[in-house]
DNA sequence: ATCTATTCATAAAT
DNA sequence: TATTTATGAATAGAT
C-alpha cells in the first residue's frame, strides 16, 4: 500500500504481523462504522487476532445482528436450533421483514426513486396511482382551506354583529346611566365606545378572541 | 476520500446512499479479507443494507466465529438461552410490526386514503411529495416510450433498406434467369418482386452501407 | 509511536 | 451498474 506494495499473504515476521494487524484493524473498524453511518446499514464485525484476542464492532447490538443473520436466508441453523418456538418466531420475523421490504420498495416507487427496473405498464400503473392520490390530497387540502376560510368569515361576521349591537346599545346606556346624551348624537365609531363592550359574554369554545386567528388564513 | 471530503453522517439521497453502500461495502469486505490473510486473524463480518439485504464474509465458518465470540469474554448469553432469545424475538417482532404499520400508513396517505386526520401542513407536504414522485415517474415513462419508438423506427428502417436492396437486385435476376426483360423496364415496386426477396440473408445490425439511416430521421 | 512516500479507496461525474 | 478521474485516506517501511 505504500512505500512498496505488498502481497496479500500471511506476514511471516511476527512483529511485523502484529504491527500490521494493529494498523489495519483500526482502519477496518473505522470503515465499518463509516459504512453503517453513511449508508444506514447494520454492521457487525468480529475479529480474533492470531493470538486469540477478541475485537468487535457492531452498529447496533451484536446480538440482534447475529440473530438476524442466523434467520435471514440462512433460515436454518446458524447458531444451533434451540426450539420450535424460536423457529416459528424466526420465520415470522422473516415474513415481517419481507413485508417491510415490499412496502419500502413501493414507497420508493411512489416517491419516484428506484424506477429503473420498471416496465412501461408498471410505470403507467404507478402514474395513475399517483395521479389519483394527488387528486385526493389536493381535494382534501382545498376543502380544509375553504372550511377554514368560511369559519373565519363566520367568526368575523359574528364579531361584527357583536360590535354593531354594542354600538347600538351605547345611546341607551349613556342615557339611563348618566343622561349625558348630546343633541348631535353619539359618535358611533369612537374607539372608546367599542372598547367599552369588551366585557360582553365571550363566544363559545376556543374562539374567545377573533383577532387571534384573523391574519392567519392558513393557520393549522 | 476523493473529489471532496464528506461528512460521516447518513446520506440523505437514496440513490447516492445505495451507490456509496455498494462501493464501500466492497472496500470493507476486501479489507476484512486482507486483514485475515495478512495477519492470520479470524474475521467475521455481517452487513445488512438499509433495505434489509444481507452481506457477509467470514475467514472461516461464521458459526464458529460467532460461537467463539459468544463464549469469549461475553461468557454468557449470546446464543441459546431460549427464553431470553424468545423475548428478544418478540420485541423484534413488535418493532417490525410497528414499522410495517408506519409504512402502511404512509402508503395510504400517498394513495389518497385516510387523509381526514391530517393537517394542512401535512397535506401540503404530501402534495409536494406526490408531485415530485409523479414528475419522476412520468419522466421515466416518457423516456421508455421514446426509446421504444425509436427502436421500432430503427427496425422499420432496416426492413425498408432490405426491401430496397432486394428491389435493386431484381433487374439482374430477371435478366440472367429468364431474359424476360421488357423494353419498358421492370416494375420495381411490384409486390411480387418484393416478396421474392424474403429469403435474402438478413443484414446484421452493424449495417454496411449508406442506406443505413435512410428512413430514420429520429434515430439515436 | 511517528513520519512520509506510495498505493489504495472512493466521491463525483459520466 | 460500470467506468473514469481527481483527490483524500490508509498504510509499508523507516526511524
Amino acid at each position: 500500500m505504500t512505500r512498496t506494495r505488498i502481497k496479500i499473504k500471511k506476514i511471516d515476521n511476527i512483529t511485523a504481523r502484529q504491527v500490521t494487524f494493529s494498523k489495519r484493524r483500526r482502519g477496518l473498524f473505522k470503515k465499518a462504522e463509516e459504512l453503517s453511518v453513511l449508508c444506514d446499514a447494520e454492521v457487525g464485525l468480529i475479529v480474533f487476532s492470531s493470538t486469540g484476542k477478541l475485537f468487535d464492532y457492531s452498529s447496533s447490538s451484536m446480538n440482534d445482528i447475529v440473530t438476524k443473520y442466523s434467520t435471514h436466508s440462512h433460515g436454518i441453523n446458524k447458531l444451533d436450533k434451540p426450539s420450535l418456538e424460536l423457529q416459528l418466531e424466526a420465520s415470522n420475523s422473516a415474513k415481517l421483514s419481507k413485508e417491510i421490504a415490499d412496502r419500502t420498495q413501493e414507497l420508493s416507487w411512489l416517491k419516484g426513486d428506484d424506477l429503473q427496473g420498471l416496465g412501461l405498464n408498471e410505470l403507467q400503473q404507478l402514474e395513475k396511482t399517483l395521479e389519483i392520490g394527488l387528486d385526493r390530497v389536493t381535494d382534501i387540502k382545498e376543502n380544509q382551506i375553504m372550511s377554514q376560510i368560511s369559519e373565519l368569515q363566520k367568526k368575523l361576521a359574528e364579531k361584527e354583529k357583536e360590535a354593531m349591537l354594542c354600538k347600538a346599545k351605547i345611546p341607551f346606556m349613556v342615557d339611563s346611566d348618566k343622561g349625558i346624551m348630546q343633541e348631535e348624537g353619539v359618535s358611533l365609531d369612537s374607539t372608546n365606545n367599542i372598547s367599552s363592550c369588551i366585557s360582553d359574554p365571550p363566544l363559545e369554545d376556543g374562539s374567545s378572541d377573533i383577532s387571534l386567528t384573523l391574519g392567519l388564513p392558513f393557520s393549522n
